[in-house]
DNA sequence: TGTTTATTTGGCAATATAGCCAAATAAACA
DNA sequence: TGTTTATTTGGCTATATTGCCAAATAAACA
């Protein structure tokens, strides 16, 4: 049953966790809009250049961006853009999150 | 810029890591199907009780299952169905890799 | 009530992740 | 060539995750 699917799980599990940052989401959005070298992106995120260096290999390593070396500095892009529709149903889970917490604040509140 | 939109990836991120493990992705899966219990699951992967019993306490905090006590059992359903359309994406992901990785090899054996 | 069954929780060890600094690499340019 | 700029890698510490066992909790049932 389980055994049978691991493989498969184990594949899409990987890429999820690729994406399970804050960072990485942030590198993602900005992608989407277009190719960005590492300096635009640790500018815009703030962290240490090696940080933001590693979060880019991990997407990478997850198949999800690819890089292109152009003279001094290196290019990501999005290689699968669809990736960023896919939070239409990430949102619901987090609304409906919001409203459970409303309503048991409102339960707190009588 | 990041920091604008911090509060927002985080709370996407914790959705994403929540599911990013190949027993909670089975879980989502075999609920999509229907609720089930907590022993069905169990034997289904093939894990401790307790180790199973932690992965949907993940979802739970995460709000992609439900629980419900009934008699001896407690019952997990899916609170977000759209969590398994899904993968459309991921899959595209894990094909591109698969192709590179046919490229890449047929060019080894040259 | 005492026992069995289902589930959760605490605790522990092994492993993985995150983020920083320093050092290595590589291209550009004086 | 020597220097500056961009990026990656190694190494480290702090923290988080995984999965097991044992113990706690709770319902069912004899």
């Amino acid at each position: 049953m389980y055994q049978q699917r691991k493989p498969a799980l184990d594949a899409r599990a990987k890429v999820l966790k690729a994406m399970a940052h804050p960072s990485r989401l942030f590198i993602l959005e900005v992608l989407e809009a277009g190719e960005r070298c590492v300096c635009d992106l640790t500018e815009m995120i703030g962290s240490d250049v090696s940080t933001v260096s590693k979060h880019l290999s991990v997407l990478k390593q997850a198949g999800i961006v690819a890089d292109q070396k152009r003279g001094n500095q290196v290019f990501y892009q999005l290689r699968v853009p669809c990736i960023l529709n896919f939070f239409g149903c990430v949102e619901t889970v987090l609304q409906s999150q919001a409203r459970d917490h409303a309503a048991t604040l409102s339960l707190v509140g009588r």
